[in-house]
DNA sequence: AAAGCGGGGAC
DNA sequence: GTCCCAGCTTT
C-alpha cells in the first residue's frame, strides 16, 4: 500500500531528472562498461544472426551455461540458412541439456521464416522482429539495438533490479504491469547514441556487480546516484512476487537395452520435452507391469528412483531395466504423449536429442 | 493474471 | 535447501 505510493512519487520525480540526469548516467555507465565488459563471444561481431542466436540461448539461461552451445551453433550453422536448412532432430541434439525445448523449436522456425518472407536478412526494427517466433520484447530490443543501432530499450531481470535499485522503486518487477513500468523506464533513459552498448551495460552491471543477494555496491559507477544505496533499501529490492512452488509427480521409467542399443520415445512437438527422445515414462507401476507383460519384457525391480526438479514440476523417477533383442521393436503400449519409437546406439551417439532427465534414467540403468 | 516450460550456479 | 537467471507463449 504505502510501499505503492512511494514507487509512483520516486517514478515522477525521476521523470522530471532523467532530462538532466541522462547525460551524466550514460557518460558514467557507458565508461564503466568499455573497461569492464566481459570478452563474451557475441560481442566479437555483428552479425544480426549471431546477435540473435545469443539472445535466443540466453533467455532465462546464464551467459557462462549459454557459451559453450553458441560456438556449438554457429560452428554447426554459420549462417541463417544453414540452420533454416538442418532437420529440426538435429537442432534439438545441439540444444541437448540446455533446456526450455521450445526455444529450439522456434528457432528452427524462426531461421525458415527469415529465409522465405525475408530472403534471408533479419527484419531491422523492433516491431517486426517481435513478430517472429520465440522473439518477444526483450529479445526484439535486443537484437534491434545491438545489431542495428535502433534506440530501442530491453527490460530483462537484470535491469528490473538496476532500475529498481538506482530509483528505489519498489514496483513488482515480476508482475507484467510492474514489468511495462519498467519497461516505460527503460525507453525514457536509453542512450541514442549507443543504444546497443547502453542495453549490455544496464545488462552487466546486473549481472556483475547490482547482483540479487550482496550487491557490491563499493565497484558500482553509479553508486553516489543510486537512490537505494543512500535509503540502505538495495538488499531488499527489486520486489518480486514469489513464484509457485514446483508441485511434486512421480511416473516410472522402463530401460529397455540390448547389448549395443537402447528402446527411447519420441515425445510428441509440443510441450514438456517435446520432440526429445526418451525411455519411456509411464504415470504408474500397474501400467508400467501391463505395459511390460504385452510386449512379453520381464522386468526387474525398481534400480533407484531419479529426482529432477524442472521449474514447474519435483518429479520421482522409479526406474526399471528390461532386456530385448530389439532388432524388432517390441509392441511396447505407451502414453499418448510419444509419437514414436526407436531403437537408438548405446551409448547414444553425440548430440541426441534427450533431455538431462532422460540422460540421468539411462546412465542409473545401464553404468551401474 | 497465471501457468507451462529446464537446468544449473551461487549462496 | 532457496533464489533466479540477457523470457516467451498459451490459457
Amino acid at each position: 500500500m504505502s510501499g505503492k505510493t512511494r514507487a509512483l512519487t520516486n517514478a515522477e520525480k525521476n521523470q522530471s531528472e532523467s532530462a538532466l540526469g541522462g547525460a551524466r548516467l550514460h557518460r558514467a555507465l557507458l565508461a564503466w562498461f568499455d573497461v569492464e565488459k566481459r570478452p563474451l563471444p557475441w560481442r566479437a561481431t555483428s552479425d544480426p544472426y549471431a546477435i540473435w542466436m545469443s539472445e535466443v540461448m540466453s533467455q532465462q539461461t546464464r551467459v557462462e551455461t549459454v557459451i559453450p552451445y553458441y560456438e556449438k551453433f554457429l560452428t554447426a550453422y554459420p549462417t541463417v540458412r544453414t540452420l533454416a536448412e538442418a532437420p529440426v532432430e538435429d537442432v534439438l541434439g545441439l540444444w541437448s541439456g540446455l533446456g526450455y525445448y521450445r526455444r529450439a523449436r522456434m528457432l528452427h522456425r524462426t531461421a525458415q521464416e527469415v529465409v522465405a518472407r525475408h530472403d534471408g536478412a533479419f527484419p531491422r526494427d523492433k516491431a517486426a522482429l517481435e513478430s517472429l517466433p520465440g522473439i518477444g520484447p526483450y529479445t526484439a530490443g535486443a537484437v534491434a539495438s545491438i545489431a542495428f543501432q535502433e534506440p530501442a530499450s530491453v527490460v530483462d531481470g537484470n535491469v528490473v533490479r538496476v532500475f529498481a535499485r538506482l530509483f528505489n522503486d519498489d514496483t513488482d518487477g515480476r508482475a507484467p504491469a510492474g514489468l511495462a513500468h519498467f519497461r516505460k523506464r527503460a525507453d525514457a533513459l536509453v542512450s541514442a547514441d549507443r543504444p546497443g552498448d547502453w542495453n549490455q551495460a544496464l545488462m552487466e552491471l546486473g549481472a556483475t556487480v547490482c547482483t540479487p543477494r550482496e550487491p557490491r555496491c563499493l565497484l558500482c559507477p553509479l553508486a553516489t546516484v543510486c537512490e537505494a544505496r543512500s535509503a540502505g533499501t538495495a538488499r531488499d529490492l527489486p520486489r518480486l512476487t514469489k513464484k509457485a512452488k514446483p508441485v511434486a509427480a512421480a511416473f516410472d521409467a522402463l530401460v529397455v537395452a540390448a547389448p549395443n542399443r537402447v528402446l527411447l520415445a519420441e515425445r510428441k512437438a509440443d510441450g514438456l520435452f517435446g520432440g526429445l527422445l526418451e525411455p519411456p515414462l509411464f504415470d504408474t507401476a500397474p501400467t508400467l507391469l501391463e505395459a511390460a507383460q504385452q510386449a512379453r519384457l520381464a522386468i526387474g525391480d525398481s534400480l533407484g528412483i531419479v529426482q529432477h526438479t524442472l521449474s514447474h514440476r519435483k518429479l520421482s523417477i522409479a526406474t526399471h531395466r528390461a532386456v530385448h533383442v530389439l532388432d524388432v521393436m517390441p509392441p511396447l503400449p505407451v502414453s499418448g504423449a510419444y509419437v514414436a519409437l526407436h531403437a537408438v546406439e548405446w551409448p547414444l551417439p553425440k548430440d541426441t536429442r534427450v533431455s538431462t532427465l532422460a540422460r540421468k534414467i539411462l546412465a542409473l540403468a545401464l553404468e551401474t
